[in-house]
RNA sequence: GGUCCCGUAGCUCAGCUGGAUAGAGCAACAGCCUUCUAAGCUGUGGGUCGCGCGUUCGAAUCGCGCCGGGAUCACCA
């Protein structure tokens, strides 16, 4: 690309002016800013150190080595130390043709190499996804589809958390109080049935706690000598022990919450490649922690719990078996990741999990580096912040979460409610409508999530609907629906579009705003899978949906009567539909043609 | 208490690998539909970039110290 050539060819440049090799770390090129004449900028401050002379003066003698070497160079200015270079209208036009002529433009091509594997979604099979799980979802999915852009091969899994205490709690509860019910009888989606129990669980919990405590006990003594616990716990244990009766509860509760949890995802548009179940998980790791302690890199005490000594990194000590011999979170994740490891040998290993893990998956990499492990620098934790409400964090146990499947209904309703309104429903058959509101919907929803740096704790108000208007999906799909409106009535006049836009031709400043946006898209998709973060791509494309409109609304297009700016503008507005397009498939949104 | 993250306009967020006058959207106000979709466009007002010190030609951006908010440090997952 154009930018880096600039930067070697300042350096070069350097060298013959001032006989000084620059090294690395001088240049750098960026965009010029949009009140002065044009294109990119060099910064030369830090140049001044080989010239010897004023930043004026360097600037401008780069400058007219620059015009002298580098073709496409059409003049420069020079403002202190700001060195701005205005390319000639060819090399954009040149760009135009060359972009439009690629398969997914601003995309690699997939490159044969170890796959990345994906880790997203892991849920509890307890209670149904609230708006958390829809951060961690969309995270992820759009991780995928941006690191897929950039050539990678991607596996997406999911490890479902199926056993353990709290799905005890719920299963209890059930027993006592169940009826027998399904979520047939009840009307409820499996995953909200199996909730509601984990709920009612609580609830009785609550009040025996208190009642011990009125007794006299303490707090900790009474969370753990309440006989509604103590009934869980003995269902776990039964649980380890195969018990078929609690088996097969088992599988009936979780089965139902399946059948809730794929239609959450269905809406969500999410899919995984595979699923892991923690129920066949849970006791990986274990050899690998054997191995460790047969290697004296880990330690067992005199209980007989086995632990990983950590202090030396500045961390405490991790507990990796039990006193009994069971084993721990971490010892399950150290053996899956092994596991993944032998079966995929991916390049890397993602985890996209909330930040509330960082201190885990720092001890898990410690842990894996610790026991030789090659992969451990791979291993990389996703940490993004949590969805906070007005008042605070969200609490599933105290009922305070905003559920994934009542807010994806909500702006199903909001987006027929306003589309309607629009009068932009009135010629739709009954179908294309509903597709229309699921997907307007969602994409104000999706990107809603998407466009704050996932690492920021980001504020959700239920109160305040999720906008419409302004820096938000509906907005960007909107503006493809005004490009492809454009384009249907290009094609009924029969202009022939595949042909190459005349490259000699002026361009207009609107015109050229947004090739230049155009052309930062593929280092936009770079920018994200290298950072990993969905948001660069969701503030590029609002910022280049805001350049078309503002081109849409001051240039005609249809009405330009020369032939040749008529295929330009008409070339820029299909390139700009297909960005859209691209980027938005990257966020996981869909983008409807008319709206 | 230790460690990590965050603090930018009334609100929600960009900008943070140091660069020119700190940007959007929402909300408020004022314009633009007999002309390609007004979910749009244009304009006005709104800021000690938490505070202080330091590094630098140059700091919202880097370093240190405070202040404020959050997370985490289980024989839970």
């Amino acid at each position: 690309m154009i930018a880096q050539q600039l930067v070697k060819i300042v350096g070069e440049g350097v060298k013959h002016l001032y006989g000084q090799e620059p090294g690395t770390g001088l240049p750098g090129l960026e965009k010029t800013k949009k009140e002065i004449p044009g294109d990119f900028t060099i910064v030369v401050f830090p140049l001044v150190r080989f010239s010897r002379k004023s930043p004026e003066t360097t600037a401008r003698e780069i400058g007219e080595y620059l015009l002298e070497t580098v073709p496409e160079i059409a003049s420069f200015n020079v403002i202190k130390g700001f060195l701005n270079l205005v390319l000639k209208d060819d090399f954009w036009l040149e760009f135009l043709n060359q972009a439009r002529r690629q398969k997914k433009f601003g995309c690699l091509k997939p490159r044969h190499e170890d796959p990345i594997i994906v880790e997203y979604s892991s849920p509890n099979t307890n209670k149904p996804l609230h708006l958390g799980h829809i951060r961690n979802n969309l995270l992820g999915h759009s991780l995928s589809e941006i690191l897929k852009a950039n050539g990678h091969r991607v596996i997406r899994v999911n490890l479902v958390n199926d056993r353990g205490i709290h799905i005890c709690k719920s299963m209890l509860a059930y027993m006592k109080w169940g009826n027998g019910e399904t979520p047939l009888s009840a009307g409820m989606k499996g995953d909200h049935l199996i909730g509601k129990y984990y709920v009612l669980f609580n609830q009785y919990f609550k009040t025996e706690v208190h009642d011990l405590m009125e007794k006299g006990l303490t707090e900790e003594e009474a969370e753990k000598q309440a006989p509604l616990i103590r009934e869980a716990r003995e269902i776990l244990r039964k649980w380890e022990a195969k018990d078929p009766e609690t088996r097969d509860l088992w599988k009936k509760m979780n089965d139902w919450v399946y059948e809730g949890f794929n239609e959450t995802y269905r809406n969500l548009g999410i899919t995984f490649d595979k699923t892991y179940y923690e129920s066949n998980t849970y006791l990986l790791g274990k050899e690998l922690v054997q191995k460790g302690l047969d290697a004296e890199i880990l330690k067992e005490k005199e209980d007989g719990s086995v632990w990983a000594d950590l202090r030396e990194e500045g961390l405490d000590e991790k507990l990796l078996l039990r006193s009994d011999g069971t084993s721990v979170y971490m010892t399950q994740d150290l053996g899956t990741a092994q596991s993944r490891y032998e079966t995929f040998h991916p390049s890397s290993m993602i985890y996209v999990v909330g930040n509330e893990q960082n201190y885990h998956f720092d001890v898990l990499r410690l842990i894996l580096k610790k026991l030789g492990k090659s992969y451990a620098d791979h291993v990389f934790h996703c940490s993004y912040g949590m969805v906070e409400l007005p008042e605070g964090k969200m609490k599933s146990r105290e009922g305070t979460v905003v559920d994934a499947d009542a807010l994806m209904e909500e702006m199903y309703a909001t987006a027929e409610t306003t589309t309607r309104e629009l009068g932009k429903a009135d010629e739709m058959e009954p179908s294309e409508a509903r597709e229309l509101f699921h997907a307007i919907g969602m994409g104000a929803l999706k990107y809603f999530i998407l466009k704050v740096d996932p690492k920021k704790n980001m504020l959700f108000d239920p109160r305040e609907s999720i906008d419409f208007n302004g820096n938000t999906g509906p907005f960007i799909q909107y503006t493809h629906a005004r490009i492809h409106s454009l384009l249907r009535r290009a094609a009924l006049t029969g202009l022939d579009l595949s042909s190459n836009v005349n490259s000699s031709l002026t361009l207009l400043p609107l015109e050229k705003e947004i090739l230049k946006k155009l052309y930062l898209f593929p280092e936009a998709v770079q920018q994200a899978g290298d950072e990993l973060s969905p948001a660069i791509i969701a503030n590029y494309v609002y910022d280049l949906a805001k350049g078309f409109n503002q081109f849409y609304q001051e240039i005609p297009v249809l009405k330009e009567e020369d032939p040749e700016k008529l295929l330009l503008r008409l070339a820029l507005t299909q390139l700009t539909g297909l960005a859209i397009r691209q980027a938005m498939v990257l966020l996981g949104i869909q983008v409807p043609t008319r709206m």
